[in-house]
DNA sequence: GATGAATGAGTTTTCATTCAT
DNA sequence: GATGAATGAAAACTCATTCAT
């Protein structure tokens, strides 16, 4: 039997936690760090606004733990799902489907998302946001340009560019095909088929 | 004919106008729209505070005007270097090269633009980001996407997708890229050559 | 015609503040810094909460004016009745009146102020206290042993001890009457007559 | 005859008072009844905040005990210094002496007992100032002004005021010596040797 | 009896906006 | 038409006190 059992205090601050991280997430995602008061998150939590200040330092600190639990999530989704095939061409296909799926399920935390990775994060004194760039950064080199990397080496792949690079390439166009499925899901289906995406990048790549 | 030309009245006006924004666009560049009250602007702008309400209705108005104004110049300015040329391959050099420019020339304001069209604008209660990803969004399809259809006309191009989809995936290209500049600039030298964004889209692209 | 005059707007203002200050005196007085609130005093004051900070930068500097202010009159007070006389049995006994009135015009006060001077100021991160009881001590050392030195100079005064000694005694015999005055207004009779005090300094201090 | 010896618990519980005054006391002292939490007095005292509401009714109460159990501790080693000698001189001697050791072994405190005694205490909302301030008067009374009464009647002293006026003066001669004292020990040797406070009210006060 | 998590009233401070001058 | 003093709503955060375990 596991052992890493936690006590019941344990799992019931837990639980408040998350209680908390969601009610912020919500109100957060909806209207934006500034139009969002600690006693609205206390109060959609059904918390005292003092109980929020038990569980993190200041506002600040209950943001920065969302994004980084958020975007934590997120990589890990993505990184799972490569790893989930060994042939390349499926690994890209995962990484597609995955970043798809990632969107649609967090719609609205993933303007908050990009806001912190794209945008001018304003929102707290520490370099959240570079250091979220930063933690997605890792992703595109340690997990997406090595499928490139061994693509190539397997002649699957045509070397068109560096491997980073077309990791580069790859990602920006999810992000900015699924931004539009964002704006007309109904006009741009590219979340069901993630060869729509690819096949732009495949032309070139695959060697014939 | 009449010369359109304004009052000294208006001209006046015009440059006072002129004055706040420049001192807006400096701080909000610097310190995010929150972080920004409308004494600053009115000292930096060296007007008083009731002035400001003379040309903007309130706080939100100031910014969405000057978001929107910086949008119009760089959307500008990108239609501008597209039309410079007629051929459709240094049309395509051209975008690229325009694109850079406005990274390059307005490092400060482009995490704000990018805030207001990627990111989560939760600054003005108004639409203004959908509004200005229209905008966009109709430089992309009357722009971009035609040179991508007459190219294909004139057998330059492959049809490997719609040229709408060519012109998004081009633009996300650049983005992405250009951001990897912004962080290290040192490091990455997109800025100077075109042809290294433009080289993975033409590998599949051009007719052999 | 003297020329120093005060424009409207300042006298304007030099009026509000001295308001303000008024109001927190009297709260401050009555219910010590730490039970006093900002919206009380300016409910008091009848403005904002928000004109408070025009005024001063905060609650401490508004309490650190106000005690530095108060302290002064006191003081100069003091200084001025010494310096009324030539005669130096005169001069003490002018110190004594002088004191005495300070405390009786000013009974509400004198508590905060020895709140400040001898008991423990944890109001103000600043050291206030420090800085006002070096000013009073500055009267002591520069006014009142004077006095004494003087005195003893012009054999008006055996030199008992010294100068400086002298001062602080007869500062501690005032402040104690004072204080039992204070207590009991009606049964100490010690302000209408400064001799009761001086009496006990002066059996040993007169030269026969 | 019964022992007053309490039962363990009852011995139990005393301690644990007294730990929490050491706490408080030392807390207290160094930032100020206002700057120090029930939570911060818990921790320091290693008991759960609920346990402190068990001994006291609340922060004031915890406060008030403090200040009166110290006072007591003050005025009964004072009283006891008095009544070690049956000589007149000697016993105003062991008054200033037994002045000295308490200001000298809880410098940290006396500020905290004089906000109490001579400043604005303003902690409280009952009336522990002016309580203390009434316990101290009766050693005054009781004990001090008895002694110069006895003196004079055995001729030793001049009446040259009130017995009563007497201890007033004595007193407040060694308060304020021994707060320049406080503030510079090493200019100030009051400490050290009685008499040089003494002398000056001895000077008028002595019989030749 | 002891604990310490939870409470929420109350505090200081900021700042967009107005309007008398 | 311009000014900037005045406003007061609203925000973040603290802490004495309670009470279920």
């Amino acid at each position: 039997m596991q052992k890493n059992r936690l006590s019941r205090r344990e799992r019931e601050r837990l639980n408040q936690r998350r209680e908390i991280l969601d009610a912020a997430l919500f109100l957060f995602s909806k209207k934006g760090y500034h139009n969002v008061s600690m006693h609205e998150i206390a109060k959609k939590a059904e918390f005292a606004v003092g109980t929020l200040y038990k569980f993190f330092k200041n506002k600040e600190d209950l943001y920065s733990s969302l994004i980084v639990e958020q975007s934590d999530k997120f990589h890990n989704a993505i990184i799972a799902a490569v790893r989930g095939s060994e042939n390349e061409v499926e690994q890209l296909r995962n990484y597609v489907r995955a970043k798809s799926m990632v969107f649609r399920d967090n719609v609205d935390v993933i303007r908050l998302y990009f806001t912190e990775t794209r945008g001018a994060s304003f929102n707290v004194r520490t370099g959240l946001d570079k250091s979220i760039r930063q933690r997605y950064n890792n992703v595109l080199l340690n997990v997406l340009a090595p499928v490139f990397e061994r693509g190539m080496k397997k002649k699957l792949f045509n070397r068109i560019a560096e491997p980073y690079q077309l990791a580069v390439a790859l990602d920006s166009f999810c992000n900015a095909f699924l931004f539009l499925w964002l704006e007309e899901p109904d006009q741009n289906p590219y979340i069901e088929d993630p060869d729509i995406i690819l096949n732009i990048l495949f032309q070139g790549l695959m060697a014939s």
